[in-house]
DNA sequence: GTCTATACGTTGATAGAC
DNA sequence: GTCTATCAACGTATAGAC
């Protein structure tokens, strides 16, 4: 049973945790100050510190978000046998999320950009058991004829900065495209062309 | 004829910048200080303000010169009418930048991840003019059936983000190749695989 | 749990001696 | 052109009233 105070905590917490990501996002660690933060999340500035303590702890706090969300996307690599199928789907979810979630995409990037002092540690296990694990699914497809003879990490980066392109280069995309954000309709078609791409490097 | 203060303040003007790039690399605009800046200048901080009179002029000439070389290591795209060739050579020039210019490839990517507020205005006229002229060729490579029917939009932004993942996601991929940096010959094989998938994408 | 006022550290920038 | 000393501004974090 949650009381009251409970209920407010998880609603604050969440409202402040989305907004320092738009904020972490726009303007860097550093760049993001805890006044930008409370004035996005619409509270007061010791309202921030009051639910987390420190603003390092705040930005662990939005990391650690994504990453969870950054591995529920990956689960649907293993959800389907046939590498095109697979691919498909991946690339569907990892476009899917840079259309969703553009800051979080933007906010990761920015952590690795500057060396990935808070998440180095999850690269070094889980994320390569998640590669490792993938790389020997593709080698698998490699043996079976399904596609062809490539570099499995190699393709892994390509679908990953390929998709990741559209969250974290949205600004320039933007220019580029007249101005204007993409549309539904025009982020579907750019869909279909990264999963062309994917597919046809693969030799599908 | 170069008098003893000139050469001086070039040598000087060149160091800070080099500093500055890494700096601004690592720790994004608002995290580098000119402390930081100038002791990996190796000079005092009273100096930096001397040579450049504030941080965001400093940042400002840093991506005016990564400006510069983007613009030239996109020449190599128009030296050749085959589009095999074209794309080979394309693709190995966005490559070496990232294997020599890591540090430039990340400062711009800060840049556009935050907004592009300084180079929005280059986005808007050279870049975008420069895609415009592109896009004709590849259609006219479409038109003349020399490659399979795709987007050249999306087909651009597929090489930047590829070979550019190369320099912004060097920490990432560094953990992931067992903690260590890559190789002269490991980055020639990532090389010859972005040259194979690019191809692929375009039916090649 | 909310919010105002404030202490304290950091940093960009400058003054002024050399 | 070099460099030390210093200041003013800003930003994190907290104290303490409500």
């Amino acid at each position: 049973m949650k009381d009251q105070k409970e209920i407010i905590r998880e609603a604050n917490e969440l409202k402040i945790m989305e907004a320092a990501e738009l904020v972490f996002a726009q303007f860097g660690f550093k760049g993001a100050t805890t006044d930008k933060i409370a004035k996005q999340a619409e509270l007061p500035k010791a309202n921030i510190h009051y639910y987390y303590k420190t603003k390092a702890n705040l930005y662990q706090c939005v990391l650690t978000r994504i990453l969870k969300e950054w591995i529920e996307a990956a689960e649907v690599f293993d959800n389907y046998d046939e590498p095109k199928i697979a691919l498909t789907k991946y690339v569907e979810s990892k476009m899917n999320y840079s259309r969703c979630r553009p800051y979080a995409s933007k906010v990761w990037a920015n952590e690795i950009i500057h060396g990935a002092p808070i998440v180095g540690a999850f690269l070094e296990t889980t994320l390569k058991k998640w590669l490792e694990d993938r790389v020997e699914i593709i080698k698998g497809w490699i043996a079976s004829n399904k596609i062809r003879k490539i570099d499995p990490t190699a393709f892994i980066y390509m679908i990953w900065s390929v998709t990741q392109h559209y969250a974290d280069f949205e600004k320039q995309i933007e220019i580029l495209n007249q101005g204007k954000e993409y549309s539904d309709e025009e982020f579907k078609l750019m869909t279909d062309q990264v999963t062309q791409f994917v597919l046809a490097g693969a030799g599908l």
